[in-house]
RNA sequence: GGAGGCGUCGCCUAGUCCGGUCUAUGGCGCCGCACUGCUAAUGCGGUUUGGGUCUUAACGCCCAUCGGGGGUUCAAAUCCCCCCGCCUCCGCCA
């Protein structure tokens, strides 16, 4: 969520970033209205409340008194007197009861409210949807393969004939947009992994294995039971749900603790299995592994001050544009659009591979600033001195499996059905320098 | 899955049997001040978090917070119920 004191000085610019994002404008107007409610609520309970314990602290000692009086006339007057007390009480503990529920109530009214305001976007956004965005960098130059004089086949045909990708089994098992990572395939994504691992250690972070089943509660702290939920694949049984990305698992691990600020920043790159329901995209990219329900991912995750957070945004991209030349991937990055920027980001960068076989960019990474939204959500705060604030969080695709292999088997095919291994890679395929069919 | 024990404001800990004197004890750590040539030691004071209120601000005051939720009561860390987590033992198991 994002700082209620906005609300209060400044709810045009709640107002302006919903509008960017084209959500709705006027849930910020019944907030505004929740939430003045809910603090009268709560104010109307302290008052009576506070009324309470002060009877209740003067029953106390003449209930003392009583005990130790000796002769009749004093108990007679103590009860006389407790009585009186008494009376009054009971009915004042009717009465918080009742303002406690009502406040109650109109707490989770204006909580629930808050949960559908999207984090602040940064004004640098380019505004739109999710065709607006600005391309800020091309790099590298795709292949020519008609002046190499051959049709380049696309990474299915390529991984079915390395024996390295098997979707038919994958369908036969588990469904649809589900595969078989297999010989060659297992072996370079095990690669990846390393070559992901060893680069991101060597900036910083600290390498993680995380859970990729959680509590709703951390679900809902990362802004993914929003609009993303029908996305997110739940356990009924358990009231548990199956993560998208390790970005959930990372940010909640802090969740509920304040971190002195001369730790900040704290990066981590997590390594898990990520699930999607990839609903409401029936029919696209259905060949193939660049979408599918079950892969693995190495994220980065990094918790830091406010002030550092847009340096750090652009520290992450570095990162990622580093994973990609390593691979020798041609590439472009773009600025996201205000309107496809997820509940919990103020801006996003998403890198977009070449993909040969559709003639164009597709994601293989994306990094957000969620500047304090999710912080403010999971309770992660850090300390400067006497004071406490909600720090910042930003996350960044290191490595999604599928993606890169695709991008890799397209990219650096030969025309004999073989695929050139990066140089960076080489080191954990044993030296290797090609895959080649299994005989 | 079964049996037992436990969960207190950074860490450790008292309090829970028997409700009010808990405004939650003490130690460690940390912060400030004093003393000191410096350090150490010592002494004094402070030190949960969130919300509200007042204020330019600070101070102050009020409410909540003893794993979470519900209940009993004028009043709950304390009594009752449900849930969660941790530990020990047993069973099962990669």
């Amino acid at each position: 969520m994002i700082d209620p004191a906005i609300l209060r000085s400044d709810p045009d610019r709640i107002r302006e970033s919903q509008r960017r994002r084209g959500e709705s404008v006027e849930v910020v107007d019944q907030l505004i209205a929740a939430d003045a409610a809910k603090r009268a609520a709560q104010q109307h309970f302290d008052e009576l409340r506070n009324q309470q314990k002060v009877l209740s602290k003067q029953i106390g000692p003449l209930q003392g008194a009583l005990k130790k009086a000796t002769d009749d006339a004093a108990r007679a007057a103590a009860q006389l007197e407790i009585d009186a007390l008494m009376e009054k009480a009971s009915t004042l503990a009717d009465e918080v009861k009742a303002a406690d529920a009502d406040s109650d109530v109109i707490a989770a009214l204006a909580d629930a409210l808050w949960l559908q305001i999207s984090n602040l976007v940064n004004l640098d956004s380019p505004v739109g949807g999710e065709a607006d965005f600005i391309v800020i960098e091309e790099v590298g130059t795709p292949r020519d393969f008609a002046a190499e004089g051959f049709e380049p086949k696309d990474h299915l045909d390529i991984g079915e004939h390395l024996d390295a990708i098997d979707t038919v089994r994958g369908a036969k098992v588990s469904g649809s947009r589900f595969f078989y990572l297999k010989g060659i395939g297992a072996q370079l994504e095990i690669a990846l992994l390393n070559l992901a691992m060893q680069q991101a250690a060597g900036n910083g972070f600290i390498p993680m294995i995380t859970p990729a089943i959680v509590l709703p509660s951390a679900m809902e702290g990362t802004g993914f039971l929003g609009q993303a939920a029908e996305n997110v694949y739940r356990l009924e049984e358990d009231d548990m749900y199956l993560v998208g990305t390790s970005e959930v698992p990372l940010a909640a691990y802090h969740s509920d603790e304040i971190i002195d600020i001369e730790q900040l920043p704290i990066r981590y790159a997590g390594w898990s299995s990520c699930f999607r329901r990839e609903a409401g995209s029936y029919g696209k990219d259905t060949r193939g592994i660049i979408r599918v329900h079950q892969f693995d991912k190495v994220e980065m995750f990094v918790f830091t001050t406010p002030d550092d957070a847009e340096a750090e945004h652009a520290r992450l991209l570095r990162w990622e544009r580093d994973f990609v030349e390593a691979l020798e991937l041609p590439y472009r990055v773009i600025d996201v659009a205000t309107g496809d920027l997820g509940s919990s980001a103020a801006r996003k960068f998403d890198i977009e591979a070449w993909i040969p076989t559709q003639g164009a960019y597709r994601e293989i990474t994306s990094t957000s600033n969620t500047t304090q939204f999710q912080a403010r959500r999971l309770k992660i705060r850090m300390r400067e001195g006497d004071k406490v604030q909600p720090l910042a969080t930003l996350n960044g695709t290191l490595c999604a499996m599928p993606r890169i292999i695709v991008a890799i088997l397209e990219n650096h095919q030969q025309p004999d059905g073989s695929v050139v291994i990066p140089q960076a890679l080489r080191p954990f395929l044993g030296g290797k320098t090609v895959f080649t069919a299994p005989a």
